[in-house]
DNA sequence: AATAGTATTGCAAACGTTTTCATAAAATGG
DNA sequence: CCATTTTATGAAAACGTTTGCAATACTATT
């Protein structure tokens, strides 16, 4: 039925219904202004020719594009692969669409990356955490865009976030470990020059541990990234080094795992022998390891708030501009 | 700099660098076209502005959108983050952007997320298996875009596809047990209607143990959703009837995870009691549960491929247009 | 039945690019 | 130095929508 592959534009549609475009158009856009009888028209007009609005067009003409640009640093490993999901569901059902865009914890491809959604005019834009570099900040601010940071909360951010306080997650982890009378807590973290998130939570248990006048020597705390393999080896060497450590913080999930497999090839037991905590949320983690305390991030949630946040944004903007 | 948060067009960027806005548009599209003296006072003034150009015009105008789409039934559990990661590495590196819809298993909600990336006029189209509802193939028919179907391959499909055989698949893993002198077999796959991968994969097990003359009773069948905890529930209860089994066929790791929790319950040690064999990928699953044996699916090359030959067929269908 | 109001539609002017065509300037070659 | 090619630029016509404005056809109120 639509198989004549050349172009079929608005007004294809309005001859073949016998209105003019502008009824089309209205048909799509502002259903209640056209009549019932003519609307059924164009509705058959579409279907009969294949027709497929042109979202290019008008996003060009009026300022909306029905896109939401979300940047994450990767969507390997769950990290943030359930935020991702959560938030499309979400505006995917308001209508939007998703552009999604990694740039593996560096911040200056992330300048690069916004710049490619902005470029195609995003009604508003998520990013992961509140370290971003100045040619990101500058750029934010020079669109009028919405934008939200996700994933970290912190009162004194430039920007809008939702998400939760990295510090309270470090403290809490650090807390458990010391209501369980341990002592000796050894620390694996990623890097955290570029990542907040990181850098919040090990600053905390530092703190915490230090109010609690428990001995944090610098052989005690290892750094790895992203990677079980990575951080199953950082933590083989740091568990055979004669601590004495009982216990493991672990900067998040990915660590937490690579932690888990260590101990058991080292024969230690978890909980008894050893102690791990995990920082982080990964989607059945819980059933997979029952024996791995996890201070829980509710990334569900977040991309759900996030996504809500940014379609009313988005709307608020649109009315701002007529 | 850029305060002035007037719209910036090209028209502007060209008043401030004293040429006409055709040419400020060379200097972004074809800098080879253009004096390198100007160029250079083009590009002087296009950062002074703060210009970020307008994509959606572009794709109006020239039939180039610069995006690709791509569809999938979830980013959860991992099981196509990877690809999804992959993807987006190679066509982010070749100036494309990423628009992602999933549809969590159903194929008629998987027409709708299609429909919507080509009403952004994307340039390619990826998909993930060769299951599509008859209104999403005819869709793609009367578009013409450039398709591409992974995960699965097969000889027949009517659309190119990239990915492994998934009756392979199954096979190899009926095989493994075989080979190791097991006859009591139970599998645990997901529902299979809509899905050509679980099918094709369950099919070609069920043949493989027929062909050898391995019993296989509908009780020893269960079925999981993609759910650890929902596998997990479903495995106690396979486990604990009593079919004295004494292997696992999962019809993918998230699966596989959730029965080998459940084994890890009941006290079953693996492999000695119960061998577990996976389908599927999961980036690190090597590293977190070296007991458990997965037929791999390799979800970075996959994607990787599949980016390139949809850019490499946009640039066609660009030439073409010319 | 005349008036005012409302519902429905069409015309045409944007929206911000790219690209064809034309022109002018510069380079080349004899 | 003139004729020819090459290089560099600009003017203007698309591209496919949306929407303000105007016009027309109804409806309701006197």
């Amino acid at each position: 039925m639509k198989k004549q592959s050349y172009k079929i534009d608005i007004f294809s549609v309005a001859k073949a219904a016998g209105v003019s475009a502008a009824t089309v158009s209205r048909v799509m856009n502002h259903p209640d202004l056209v009549n019932p009888a003519t609307r059924k028209k164009v509705e058959r007009a579409i279907r009969k020719t294949g027709y497929v609005r042109n979202r290019a067009a008008q996003a060009m003409h009026g300022r909306r594009s029905a896109t939401l640009g979300l940047v994450v640093p990767t969507v390997n490993y769950s990290i943030f692969a359930e935020l991702v999901q959560s938030f499309n569901d979400v505006v995917s059902d308001l209508g939007f669409t998703l552009l999604l865009a990694t740039h593996g914890y560096d911040l200056g491809v992330e300048y690069h990356v916004l710049r490619k959604l902005l470029e195609h005019r995003v009604d508003g834009i998520a990013l992961i955490g509140l370290d971003h570099s100045d040619d990101t900040y500058q750029l934010l601010a020079s669109q009028n865009v919405p934008v939200v940071a996700a994933w970290s909360y912190a009162e004194t951010s430039p920007i809008s976030c939702i998400g939760s306080d990295n510090r309270e997650a470090g403290q809490l982890a650090a807390q458990h470990l010391l209501s369980l009378g341990h002592k000796r807590i050894g620390l694996i973290f990623p890097p955290t020059q570029e990542n907040d998130r990181a850098r919040g939570r090990l600053e905390s248990v530092r703190d915490t541990l230090k109010m609690a006048d428990i001995d944090l020597p610098d052989a005690w705390i290892a750094q790895s990234l992203y990677s079980i393999a990575q951080s199953k080896a950082v933590c083989l060497d740091l568990l055979r080094e004669p601590h004495g450590l009982t216990a493991l913080i672990c900067g998040n999930d990915i660590i937490a795992q690579g932690a888990m497999a260590a101990a058991m090839q080292l024969g230690l037991r978890i909980p008894q022998d050893l102690s791990i905590v995990g920082i982080g949320d990964f989607a059945g983690s819980a059933d997979m390891f029952p024996a791995l305390s996890t201070v829980q991030i509710p990334a569900h949630l977040i991309g759900k708030e996030v996504g809500q946040y940014l379609v009313e944004r988005a709307a608020d903007s649109d009315t701002r501009t007529i």
